[in-house]
DNA sequence: GTTACAATTTAGCCATGACTAAAAACTACT
DNA sequence: AGTAGTTTTTAGTCATGGCTAAATTGTAAC
């Protein structure tokens, strides 16, 4: 299980270290403020847990610690929190295209995959999905050095009525919401035809293989998506 | 991550409490006394912390402990053991098969994944290979219901020289002496001729493929044979 | 500037499971 | 049976990383 960061970390990284890395990764990258209850709700530890762990990331060098202010991510500790998010969405679009796994619940799959597999096992299933740069849900894939594309898409929320598009991401995990938007046909690069906003945040009406639904205003932040070309 | 076992079980297992069981379970099939030297060693942790982790199982009445008595498993911690090696079984073969991942790193790459797969994934992966009997090295592959196979073929130590024989199991996992034979060509269900025993437990003589190697008397006896039929 | 409230940190506890060193218990040989 | 040697167990230490409860700090309203 050496890993690509191994050379630059002295000890190694329990599956919950890779995981606070990974989580500061995501909140930062969303623009939040990656404060201590932020940060101790998103993974589910108490804050005092969450304060504990930050300073031994900090004295390892792959957080910036201050008391009382937002945490941030090192250079380092940035290389090692992509390697993990690449290796989860790898795995995640493995165990859906290979194992034919819903794609409701690869997310928890991977979530304890991601923490055991080799570098040589992470090379042999990015070559056999030939080297891909989305997920199951549309989240980009980062590259083996770190690079990570821009995320494709604007919220349906804020798209205008009366045109069709095709849904490129769904910023959510929740094994039940993405079931349900399953059981709607609202699978990635489906086409959907977006009937009309009802006013005051209202629900969302749209058009999927010819059927009708509606969607809660907040259902309908959470679906990225781009004009329909074809 | 919900174990079959995981009703009869009051704590969850930790990785290392598997791997204990998976030793004594490989143990105790090899007809060996399971002992606290013997079963230390295979784990490669001390003496006293093997002691240690007994214990704890004997509470969990996954194993029966008598002090200064070798270990066995009960019924419980045997069905615990088996699933274990069914998921590193399993794995191996897909690892193998399904991503070229070669015979002598499947065993390293197992050794972690076996414990984090769900028992929904470990159905999708027997599945997908059509619900195999043997893994990459020959060792039977347990089944759901915990039932493993007889284990075939007999050491080509003891086969008689001047046959065709075919190579339907290595008893070892070590990476090196794995690398060693495929790079003579022996593979599983390679077919091979014995040549001769030079005496005194002296090397065994085979020809693969039409090369001549001359192998250790006690590389010959973890290599398992079956008359050749074709 | 006080004061109230929320967020954060500290202090201290606990379970886990490795370790070493010492004690105890078995085994085997005389 | 006694003793030497080996194996096993016990006792006690340590690191890890969660937790709760209490203390502290920061913020915002008065
Ligand atoms: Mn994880
Ligand atoms: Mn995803
Ligand atoms: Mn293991
Ligand atoms: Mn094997």
């Amino acid at each position: 299980m050496t890993k690509n960061y191994s050379s630059e970390i002295a000890s190694p990284l329990s599956s919950n270290h890779e995981d606070y890395l990974k989580a500061i990764y995501i909140l930062e990258a969303r623009g939040e403020q990656v404060t201590n209850s932020v940060l101790s709700e998103y993974i589910g530890f108490t804050p005092a847990s969450a304060t504990n762990m930050v300073k031994k990331l900090s004295q390892m060098d792959l957080v910036i610690y201050r008391p009382h202010q937002a945490v941030s991510l090192t250079p380092t500790g940035r290389r090692v929190a992509l390697e993990i998010l690449r290796h989860h969405r790898l795995l995640e679009l493995f165990l859906h295209k290979t194992l034919d796994i819903p794609w409701d619940s690869v997310h928890e799959e991977a979530e304890r995959l991601e923490h055991v597999i080799s570098e040589a096992l992470e090379d042999a299933i990015a070559a056999s999905l030939g080297y891909p740069k989305v997920d199951p849900h549309g989240d980009p894939i980062p590259t083996k050095t770190g690079e990570i594309g821009p995320t494709p898409g604007h919220p349906l929320s804020q798209a205008k009525a009366g045109r069709a598009y095709k849904l490129v991401r769904v910023l959510s995990q929740e094994k039940e919401r993405l079931a349900y938007l399953g059981r709607l046909g609202l699978n990635l690069y489906v086409e959907l035809f977006l009937r009309e906003h009802a006013p005051f945040d209202g629900p969302v009406l749209v058009e999927v293989a010819g059927v009708e639904h509606a969607l809660a205003a907040e259902m309908a932040a959470l679906l990225q998506v781009v004009p329909a070309s074809a």
